[in-house]
DNA sequence: GCACTTAACTTGACAGCGTCAAGTTAAGCA
DNA sequence: TGCTTAACTTGACGCTGTCAAGTTAAGTGC
């Protein structure tokens, strides 16, 4: 049925058009609509307008699926990282805070989406597409960290401190949003706890990462 | 078939003795065996030797079950901080330290049971079990956190400090066991991290927390 | 313009899942 | 011994992911 009503009348390519897609943005809706116990990929189809079985061209099956939408998730934190990065004073110090306030405000937007991005079991995380996502949103972060100072560990020590204090933040603020009772998390802001990290800015070395933008 | 083979073979109070417990049991092996896409409600009643339908006697459908693996998981978690605790030199770095190392250790030897306790949609956090359970983990850290300087935001940001990094350290690093290529996380131990927290033993105060142990 | 190939999608079936209603068994008690 | 009730079983329901087979339509060679 109104299978005409597509972006381009004039030449549908195939049945449906871009179903691959069509999936990836129904599932994002049923995840942030009703939470993962919400998405299936019968659900998924439904609302992509195909019969329950036209994934399986697309996704090898559930997990297939999870894993292309784990994957635009990726590329969409990314963007969110970015973006409040160049809204940001170019210095160092505000410039890494800038880009912690982007992760967590996804993480807050999308807590369903992070979630599965993360921590779900149903993701198959040797998938190319998603590993490639995935490095690019680290990507970010670790240009955020570059400009300080390192510790004996180098640089990936200062990256997996602040990577993991946020992803901490970030599910630990989510899980006291659907408990009932009074958290002490509530109270306490990133701005609060930013500050008690050794973080100095380097002023001794030029011109290595400084160029881009 | 062989109920016989129960405990107290004198007196079994019921058909079963104690499925609440053997359901959980069950739910744990499960978990550790299959991972949560394993965790079935059918499955724990079948190695608990039950019908299909006996759980729903004792919890309120999967929620339920799996809310209260979660409350016994928050308790096993307990415990190992605080065996780790126990092992340690009495100073308050070092026992924070060893704390931490309770911590890791848990979230790696109970991957799953880690990941349902914290981040799963599927259980329900208002429950009263599972609220006090978790209260009592958050208490160990709390307690091994008492003996340093707090900044304005009080002793509250210190806590989440480190319960946001164990956290964040705990999910990275079990992500990126699940990745094939090589991450940064694999080189980097929360021993590196640690000593770049600002984190000062209080000397002036005496008497307030110390007494205990 | 027409047959051929192949990708995209549909239809129908299957077992396994959580949940519910109804029936059965056994424990505790008067 | 008979009654009440908790513990558990049985059977059914709709929903799920997955698979096999059939259908439709796009692309291609002639």
């Amino acid at each position: 049925m109104s299978r005409t009503t597509n972006r381009k009348t004039q030449k549908t390519p195939h049945h449906h058009g871009d179903l691959y897609e069509a999936l990836i943005d129904a599932g994002i809706e049923i995840l942030q609509e009703t939470g993962v116990a919400g998405l299936t990929l019968r659900g998924c189809a439904a609302r992509a307008g195909v019969s329950h079985s036209a994934p399986a061209h697309h996704f090898e099956g559930m997990e297939g699926l999870l894993t292309a939408i784990a994957a635009r998730g990726f590329r969409l934190f990314t963007e969110t990282m970015i973006k409040e990065r160049e809204n940001s004073a170019d210095k160092p110090r505000e410039r890494l805070v800038a880009i912690c306030h982007g992760y967590l405000q996804f993480s807050q937007q999308n807590g369903s989406l992070y979630n599965l991005m993360f921590s779900s079991e149903r993701v198959n995380f040797s998938n190319a597409n998603l590993t490639c996502a995935s490095a690019l949103a680290y990507q970010v972060l670790a240009d955020g960290c570059a400009p300080f100072e390192h510790g004996s560990a180098g640089p990936a020590a200062t990256e997996i401190m602040i990577w993991s204090l946020l992803h901490g933040y970030a599910g630990l603020s989510r899980k006291a949003q659907h408990t009932d009772q009074q958290h002490p998390m509530s109270n306490i802001r990133i701005d609060d706890i930013l500050p008690h990290l050794e973080l100095k800015a380097r002023t001794t070395k030029r011109g290595s990462k400084s160029k881009q933008q």
